[in-house]
DNA sequence: ACCCAGGTGGCCC
DNA sequence: GGGCCACATGGG
């Protein structure tokens, strides 16, 4: 495979290392979560909000012992103590009602996130887009880092890319999601490490810029 | 005092 | 199908 997308992915992993070391950094720096609920609940929180914030609202939780799906749907019917946990995380009453409804679609149709997971991607990324604040990248977000299944997500930081090298002109989410994922083996790993890297690469220039 | 940060849904045309 | 707006906090 030689097409220029698969290309960047390549020169990526060349500048920051295999993916093996590549996680083990990003770990470090505190990105990942431990479990598939922390990295579900980072998912909605972060939706257009710095990481340092979101890292806040995940603190508040794990304190307040409430930092996992079946806990939050028990709380949910006090939805402004969930409002003040989550504060940090900017657009908190939203983000409230949408980590909510989450909690309460998995806990009421499925009874937990690892009997959701053993649906087929196609039906999860359905049930996923129809609960409302969940669009395509949070959903994509979820279902390749928390569901290890394999789809490719595009974020801000994927648009830019494609942008600054020309890849295409077409920016719809469905457009670059087709096109990444014809244009690189179909493998979780990569969709994982590639998106993660597309985002510490964007970091770095916004970084050098100013 | 600005400007930005890994989105989403509602509204308008 | 695309453009614009509200949503809110914390850091540079």
């Amino acid at each position: 495979m030689k097409t220029k997308i698969y290309q960047i992915y390549l020169s990526f992993a060349r500048k920051y290392g295999s993916p093996k070391e590549f996680w083990r950094e990003w770990c470090k720096s505190g990105k990942t979560r431990q479990n598939r609920e922390e990295i579900v609940l980072g998912a909605i929180l972060t939706q257009r909000t710095n990481w340092r914030n979101v890292e806040k609202a995940l603190k508040n939780l794990k304190e307040a012992r409430v930092l996992s799906i079946e806990k939050i749907y028990k709380i949910g019917k006090n939805i402004e103590l969930l409002e003040k946990l989550i504060k940090p995380s900017g657009f908190y009453k939203q983000k409230a009602k949408r980590i909510y409804q989450f909690c309460e679609f998995i806990v009421k149709n499925h009874g937990s996130l690892e009997k959701f997971f053993k649906q087929d991607l196609e039906i999860c990324r359905e049930q996923l887009l129809k609960i409302s604040g969940i669009g395509p990248e949070t959903a994509d977000s979820i279902l390749l880092y928390a569901g290890n299944k394999p789809i490719f997500v595009i974020d801000e930081y994927t648009r830019r890319l494609v942008k600054k090298r020309k890849i295409t002109d077409k920016l719809s989410y469905d457009h670059l999601q087709q096109l990444f994922q014809q244009n690189l083996p179909k493998d979780i790993k990569i969709y994982q490490d590639f998106h993660a890297m597309i985002a510490l690469d964007g970091r770095e220039k916004i970084k050098k810029i100013v």
